[in-house]
DNA sequence: TCTTCGGTGCGAACACTGTACGCATGACGG
DNA sequence: CCGTCATGCGTACAGTGTTCGCACCGAAGA
């Protein structure tokens, strides 16, 4: 004891004791699960190194220890939702249903996510990780037990439209939380540029006039998000055999 | 000429005289033209106001005369690559060859300008420039006289597969460009970690093992981009009226 | 028990970024 | 000839991701 105070001051000493167990240490799963918490609460541009490291009570560079750089950290991110999006067993009777549930997970997510989109539509879903391959595996399980001779054509069409309606949505969504206001009134408060713009755009115009009076964009979405949906399963299952 | 001799020095005169005709000035269109240069050719993390201003024989904060913010010139320059969307007149005799054309049309520009897909991700296609306009009034008057009765769901399907598959493809692309290497051979660094992400998943691990031999990739894509698109529009001819 | 050592956190620094502000200057209308 | 106005730009600020070297810890070896 005396020869600890000797070569260290003693307030140190007392400071040690206290930290040990009030930090449960800096693991990359910690930082990938704050990172991601961030990212739901803030945006994705407001995810910077120093202020994810004041979350953790730690230095920004400390987090380069666990992480080797802010894309990877990203990439990280996404791997960790990909897990919330389920898939149902292959060995479901219905298979459109199974696929539409999938699909309706995946979207979900997405909006749940907001910053997935901006990050999928610079990387796409070229990750390894863990969890979106389990995804795919599943997908590609769901597919071949429904009949499809070679699945992957279809899993590709329907992610593809899943995929373009969710980003579409979801960057959508983050415009609108940007302005603070309703989605409602957001629109309210865009119709008149839109009308202005539509100017001479016969069909666009038509258009805007009729949906004006919609009031629920929620409904209106998830129901045009079915339509797209069943659209595709009918155009796929004009391919299964027999 | 004596008097304006004694306001100013004499190089300046000279200096003047030859920069006006050299210097275009700086509109907003030029900058916006030289920013889509740019982007095509160094990517979108590139692209800073201070290299354009220099691109332009400008300082970076001239730019601002012309333009308010960077996102806005973002804002810009996804009109004017818009303008390049062919989509074709609504007099067409056969509405399947007219969508997959403008389907087609849409893919082609997106993979020559990849940064789309990345401004797409965070903003969706809520501008209201005048060529993405008149881009969505040519689709509307193509669905409406395809006989559609409520076209706006039908486009919105198909241009959700486009831009799904689009981006994840143009996203791949960014990839591989970064990488230095051909399509084929990033494909083939890639395998083995594919392979090892794959273990344990039967479905994953087959297709792998099944389209190793596979040699030209861009014929790939493009078949893969034509199945889905058929797909979809099989299942809204199922919608047409009679 | 003392010493070494690998792993962890962090402060300082570097090269950038987007953008606000205020000054200079040149063209133009009175 | 003189003011006004639009345009260009130098400077500055608050941030960004990331590197480097130092400080320190718990554990392992002598």
């Amino acid at each position: 004891m005396a020869a600890k105070a000797k070569t260290n001051p003693i307030p140190s000493v007392w400071a040690r004791q206290q930290r040990e167990p009030a930090q449960p240490a800096l693991s990359q799963a910690a930082i990938v699960g704050e990172a991601v918490a961030m990212l739901d609460a803030e945006g994705i541009e407001a995810l910077s190194m120093r202020k994810l490291g004041a979350r953790l009570n730690a230095g920004a560079t400390s987090l380069y220890r666990h992480v080797a750089t802010k894309d990877e950290l990203m990439e990280l991110a996404v791997d960790a939702v990909a897990a919330e999006i389920v898939v149902p067993a292959a060995d479901s009777p219905d298979w459109r249903a199974a696929v539409t549930e999938a699909a309706v997970s995946f979207r979900a997510t997405a909006l749940r996510h907001p910053w997935l989109s901006s990050v999928l539509g610079q990387a796409g879903l070229a990750y390894l990780g863990p969890n979106l391959m389990s995804f795919s595996e599943r997908l590609a399980a769901l597919f071949t037990a429904a009949g499809f001779p070679e699945p992957s054509g279809a899993i590709d069409t329907v992610l593809s439209y899943v995929i373009g309606m969710s980003t579409t949505e979801a960057a959508w969504l983050t415009t609108v939380a940007r302005s603070g206001e309703t989605e409602a009134g957001f629109i309210a408060r865009l119709m008149p540029a839109a009308r202005q713009a539509a100017a001479g755009h016969d069909h666009l115009a038509e258009a805007y006039a009729a949906g004006a009076e919609d009031i629920d964009p929620v409904r209106i979405r998830d129901d045009k998000f079915a339509y797209g949906l069943d659209v595709v399963l009918d155009g796929l299952s004009l391919r299964l055999p027999r």
